[in-house]
DNA sequence: TTTGAAAAATTAACATTGTTCAGTATATTT
DNA sequence: AAATATACTGAACAATGTTAATTTTTCAAA
């Protein structure tokens, strides 16, 4: 990487993080070029020399989020006994990271990012993020003889899409209304998959 | 109902049959005050006169879409057999209802609709949706010994999550590809759920 | 060190969005 | 017919993303 190179991806990352930041903070509804622009320290034109538009930067963030949150989950598993219950314990802290931070929840299954073949990434990013979080531990049941390869996929396929219409219901449609039911709701779910 | 309570309502119809013909032609991106006011034949600030703000608007519109969404399934499931078969069919029913009007469904799962307490009846008739259309038949099966009731209403907690975030991945995130994989897709889960 | 051209940053502007308000036209009542 | 109430509308506002023109900064060559 060149002087140039350098000083682009400097520039670059103060727009991304000015981004994250909000996002996590005030959340995706506060989330507009010019509070973008102010945070990062530039004006809102200026955006526009580093990234194609706001997608583009936005993009960046979903790599980032996907990354923080991976490492979250990694953090609060590591200890858990292997196979099941450390594939429900991923999951949970999965959901755990989502409620935290709503506003990364809506970026990466609500939002809409795409129509041209660029944010197609960021879809299969976005998609395959839970099966690939459980993926290690997966591959772990069938080799005990858990599952079945094909059940595994199956069994996979439906915690993913539980999982996340569960966490939709939830964050845009106050259902369960309290956590606690929310929790309570996930728990349940995952135990009738799973067992 | 006297004269102006009539005419008031045939007001609001006017801008409600608007919304619902953009909604289900162009799609809810080219939702706007003015798109609407200008296919109903009045100015946009007209619409104010009968509608709190545009979210008041769209909530008829959800009514109005729950209960041609329910009469469709209902006639494409009539004469299925009874019991879990009848069950996969309304689910299925409702999910090509759902793929034909992707801003119905935007409507329903997607779009913020609400933070204070009028809107949460839109959520609430929203949230139910699915369930409600399979209650009776879910009765039936209780009462055939099909199901326990306990093990009935996980099994519809379980088919509404997973219908729900499979559409949301299908119509959001491009996955499956093709329409084709995502009914197999929806076919494998629902088998897997019920039986 | 000065100069001049390339690069970077900014201001101004545009087209949309939802919403409000002051005014005008229409309808109703006296 | 005059007075009053109702219905409707266009102008205006604030906020959005994006583009173009213009100013400021950078930095190598003279």
């Amino acid at each position: 990487m060149n002087r140039k190179e350098i000083q682009e991806e400097r520039m670059k990352n103060y727009f991304i993080d000015a981004t994250k930041e909000i996002i996590t903070g005030e959340g995706i509804k506060a989330l507009s070029v010019r509070s973008i622009a102010e945070k990062a320290g530039y004006s809102f034109a200026t955006l526009y020399n580093y990234f194609k538009d706001v997608k583009d930067l936005i993009f960046y963030c979903v790599q980032d989020f996907s990354q923080e949150c991976r490492e979250y989950v990694v953090s609060r598993t590591e200890n858990e006994e292997r196979g099941i219950p450390k594939i429900k314990k991923i999951v949970k802290s999965y959901v755990e990271y989502m409620v935290q931070y709503p506003g990364i929840f809506d970026l990466f299954y609500v939002e809409k990012i795409a129509t041209d073949g660029t944010s197609l990434s960021a879809s299969d990013i976005v998609v395959k993020f839970i099966d690939e979080l459980c993926e290690e531990e997966l591959q772990y049941c069938i080799a005990q003889g858990t599952f079945r390869p094909g059940e595994a996929i199956e069994i996979m396929s439906n915690i993913r899409n539980s999982i996340i219409g569960i966490l939709l219901l939830y964050m845009n449609r106050q259902h369960p209304k309290s956590y606690y039911d929310f929790v309570v709701s996930v728990n349940r779910q995952l135990d009738r998959i799973i067992d």
